[in-house]
DNA sequence: AATGAATGAGGATTCATTCAT
DNA sequence: AATGAATGAATCCTCATTCAT
């Protein structure tokens, strides 16, 4: 780590994204105030004035962080909500599957989450963008998926309809409870998925005295994830 | 402003519990490295020196001040549940009811997750305490009372009874809606709880040609809270 | 200097004193920018941050230093000149060795002329604040003075009534001379003086062929100063 | 604007000429300590790599430019005192009106006096190559000239025959006030230096009682500069 | 109980300087 | 000649902690 020194090894192609890199670790282990750009440039085999070079201040080094491990998030989501078909449970069960991807089982999502809620008071800026440009428009997709559903006959007009929320809370908790408790406390995120699913469509409720209530969901495909 | 102000002489007998509340409005608002304890003493209206008289160290400030802060809140929940009484859906109700007020409602249920998100790398135990205190008991009341309710007949045996999570995690959206946005897009909590109980109650789909499958949830008492 | 560490030898009456004129000295000799606050605390015989216990910032250390050196001289030349009595050529023959004295002599002095020179720029507060305190009243009194004189048949009528900058500015190149050369180079202050005050009472040119034309000036006390 | 920049691509061949005017503008603004040769660098159009290439340190910038700065005013004022002629009085006076105009008005002549003042202490060779070359010439040519004016019966045997830099130091005065205020409270150049002539030529004092006195100085040209 | 003065380790930031290209 | 990337020593400032009173 402090070898011969003097290997100033340069030209390292992507300095700025190395070092948003090691941020993103060095942050999301110990918090902004608490993080040492020193350290950051520790683990990308830098000194502390190379950070410097490229960033003005340790906020402008947090505040880039996050829109460089948010961007590939923002762009998946979008191009993923643009590309939904089929029946409206299908998507359904593919955007809910999505989403336990993108909030909840990758670290990423799940760090950013911690980050917004841990710092959003000095970041405030920062907050907004993702109500904006993740939140909003994810949601929006969302109820226009259950108001074309309830169209179709497929869904019962809810209340729901006004919150789309409701649908993404449990990928929020799976989030939380990651961040709460790493891998202590394990859930198992396919049945949890099913178990939201199966709740989401057909409620708690005894529905009547029917023999064959459960149909819809019972034909749709479980989630396709196999290796959680 | 600075006289022999007298307004301090009260001498409260309780200066470690005023500490500790002052403590919690600063750790609150900068999280907890960067809150200064000369901020939380001329909150309370004492020197540094002070809170070091009550207390080692900043960590054990911060560590008494949620167990002083969440004390009351898992009081109120143990006492609450273990009085619940009545048909499943009202009792299920009324705890929906009494979670987003000590959730989502409360701020100091609100910032204890802060807390607990932020910080729960630099204080593990805490972070296990309430897993252990509040969490695993209160779901598995929750668990409980699905389960009587499935037993009564009211409910569906669904895969939820493993997951009462699902039915929890709502509340914990708004929480985190709470800690992120503040009073900045705000949601209607009464209107809130009403929809996930609705939802929660008969799902999404149309459940089959019944005539009438939506009883149960039609003749529940709505939310109590009256101003929202 | 670094003895056996922990003797904090507290409570020494007049800290921020102390502080400001070990600031003085450490200034004087590097200017504001390479002057280290530790080496003032290092004078002192305390640590960093005592220096900040009294002070917010390295700036306002220098500010309150220069109000600190500055204010005896600001009342000692207000009380001086309210006091000046006698014959116009004996006060300002006074008045020239009073000037001499605060403005070339005395090292405070000299090394506040030297801090606005410098760092005028930084601090132009600092400027005005000695322009509008110290320069303008002084010139207005000498300015009286001379007028006085004039009235009372002492003095020519010159346009050096406009200018008593003229009158002033011996004292400023000695003190200037001290600031460059210290040591080296030296003037006689007192011969200096006196030759000042000749050529300023009768001037260069030959006064026509009158037998006594220099009474007057011929007739006053040389300066007092005998040490010089 | 950082497009092909073809206005850097001039290679005024002199480059180091460039860097040292450049730098006189930052050390004359911020002082020796507080100029970053980035900015240095910046104003010429190049990086900081290339100061280096010219100079070695810092230091040597700042000697150099002063010396760069420095030799125009030398050579003019050798050449300048070498040519003088005419009665003394009117040598005198051209003399004054050269003086300001190089140590007062000009902004170089002014800065280099600021340099000298606020960084002597770091460059006591500068100090004294300017005591060497420039002072102590030009306070000889004065001293000559009056000793050459007394020795003509134009002038007084006065004692500031052994102190010419009685008469320089108005101009000085000038320079300081200069230095100090810049363009806040103003001096009329013209009527200072007029009113210093007048002073100095004829005194304060009443001169007698003898009908034309003032003859000499009556007679002289006054300041040549006509835009005052 | 409480204060106020003091400490000193620690971290953000700056910038002269280096050097491979 | 000139650049751009990198270094690392230096310095300001902060703040948890100590302790005599």
């Amino acid at each position: 780590m402090n070898a011969p020194t003097k290997a100033r090894m340069r030209r390292k192609a992507d300095r700025p994204g190395e070092i948003l890199e090691a941020a993103f670790e060095e942050f999301a282990k110990h918090g902004y105030a608490a993080t040492r750009l020193e350290d950051v440039a520790k683990r990308v085999g830098v000194t502390k004035g190379t950070i410097y070079f490229y960033f003005e201040t340790k906020e402008r080094v947090f505040d880039e962080m996050i829109r460089h491990v948010s961007r590939p998030i923002f762009d998946e989501v979008t191009s993923f909500v643009a590309a939904l078909e089929g029946p409206f449970g299908v998507r359904l069960r593919a955007l809910l599957d999505f989403l336990f991807r993108f909030i909840a089982e990758e670290r990423v999502g799940r760090e950013v989450m911690r980050f917004l809620i841990a710092e959003g008071a000095r970041f405030p800026d920062l907050v907004e963008r993702h109500h904006r440009e993740f939140l909003v428009p994810f949601l929006e997709r969302l109820r226009e998926m259950i108001a074309a559903g309830i169209k179709a006959g497929e869904f019962r007009a809810t209340p729901a309809l006004r919150y789309p929320e409701l649908i993404f809370s449990p990928a929020l908790l799976l989030n939380v409870w990651w961040l709460l408790f790493d891998d202590r406390h394990q859930i198992d995120v396919k049945m949890f998925i099913d178990a939201q699913f199966d709740l989401l469509m057909d409620g708690l409720s005894m529905g009547g005295l029917e023999s064959e209530p459960k149909r819809l969901s019972a034909k749709l495909p479980r989630s396709g994830r196999s290796k959680a």
